[in-house]
RNA sequence: GCCGCUGUAGCUCAGUCGGUAGAGCAGAGGACUGAAAAUCCUCGUGUCCCUGGUUCAAUUCCUGGCGGCGGCA
């Protein structure tokens, strides 16, 4: 199957490289777990309107911010896009910042069962109630070997590993993960990068410029609407810094909500660069090379349908 | 001009009763088993402003300079 990967941290530059992708041949599948969301357009930097007429954009405006997406969902809907835009003799690119997502599907899904809201709930319930030492204990005795992967103070872990066994009965660790790209791959992987300084430099204006076009009266609609912090979208960043940073003399105090969204966003640029590193098979170059991207992915269309 | 305070990591500062120094933030590297914009781990050498002096030894004490802040004129 041939599929085309592009990804990138945030700000990168992926949008206007897309720009000049021609929508006859191509069409995108985004893998970011928060464009997903209806009415996060500013902060999460959205495709706009005149962009996704000029090229399909898939898995984009697909569910509501209370409800919680993930990666099976993702992994499903990319499948079947996928297949869709092959149908058309177009080569479909997923295109996003989310590594978790590409990786798993250039790896296929873990054996380990999807997430079960009730136990999850309930476990995290009882770390409120009794500590995360006890439940520690637990993970020891019923899955020693994700006991010791998981780091004494990683709550999200250990939750998600007691939530396994109790639902499975089985350990996490039993559950097989796949380690090779998957047989039906045979992926143009493009990474895109360029210098920290420029790239944080970039995220920096981005941000500014997102108070600029109205983050913050998106966010007031979002409240309006009736999301609070604790809904799913509300996690991201561009949202969650509205919810957490105390206002100033009854008002919003959007210049430290500014820096602390231009914080956030760097740190997770980075962190998004150190997973992509990890997938096999890259070929990392600057945003600004456009053509040569250009050529490239209308060469391997060309293999790939020959 | 005079008096006082001050100059230590990219930033804010602590400290050394003389034996070349450490926190927070910023930053860097890494992990990732169906929430991943999540969650977590590791990482601190810097002319201690400059110059002389005292001393076995000065970032630390003393002299003089230069910068900053405050007060008085």
């Amino acid at each position: 199957m041939p599929v085309v990967f592009l990804f990138g941290p945030t700000g990168v530059g992926k949008t206007s490289l897309i720009e000049n992708i021609p929508g006859s041949e191509f069409e995108i599948i985004s893998a970011d777990s928060m464009q997903v969301y209806i009415g996060m357009d500013i902060g999460t930097a959205k495709p706009d309107a005149a962009l996704r007429g000029k090229i399909t954009h898939h898995l984009i405006d697909i569910c509501t911010p209370d409800k919680q997406f993930h990666l099976g969902e993702f992994m499903q809907l990319a499948e079947s896009a996928c297949r869709e835009i092959i149908e058309q003799g177009k080569v479909p690119i997923i295109s996003g910042g989310t590594a978790y997502y590409f990786k798993h599907f250039l790896f296929g899904l873990p054996e380990a069962p999807e997430a079960d809201q009730t136990i999850r709930q309930e476990l995290q319930a009882e770390l409120e109630a009794v500590g995360n030492e006890v439940l520690r204990d637990e993970l020891e005795k019923v899955d020693p070997v994700s006991y010791k992967r998981i780091a004494a103070t990683d709550h999200y872990r250990l939750l998600r590993a007691l939530e396994v066994y109790r639902k499975t009965g089985r350990p996490l660790s039993s559950f097989q993960v796949p380690d090779k790209v998957r047989d039906e791959l045979n992926p143009l992987i493009i990474g895109l990068e360029r210098p920290r300084e420029e790239l944080y430099a970039r995220i920096n204006v981005r941000v500014e410029e997102m108070f600029e076009s109205g983050l913050y009266e998106e966010v007031l609609r979002l409240q309006e609407e009736g999301y609070s912090a604790s809904d799913p979208g509300m996690k991201a960043i561009g949202y969650k810094e509205f919810f957490r940073i105390n206002n100033v003399a009854g008002q919003t105090d959007l210049p430290a909500i500014e820096e602390e969204i231009q914080k956030n966003s760097r740190r997770y640029a980075k962190r998004q660069l150190t997973f992509f590193r990890s997938i096999p098979g890259t070929l990392w170059i600057h945003p600004d090379r456009e053509e040569e991207i250009l050529r490239k992915m209308s060469e391997y269309k060309k293999k790939q349908c020959s």
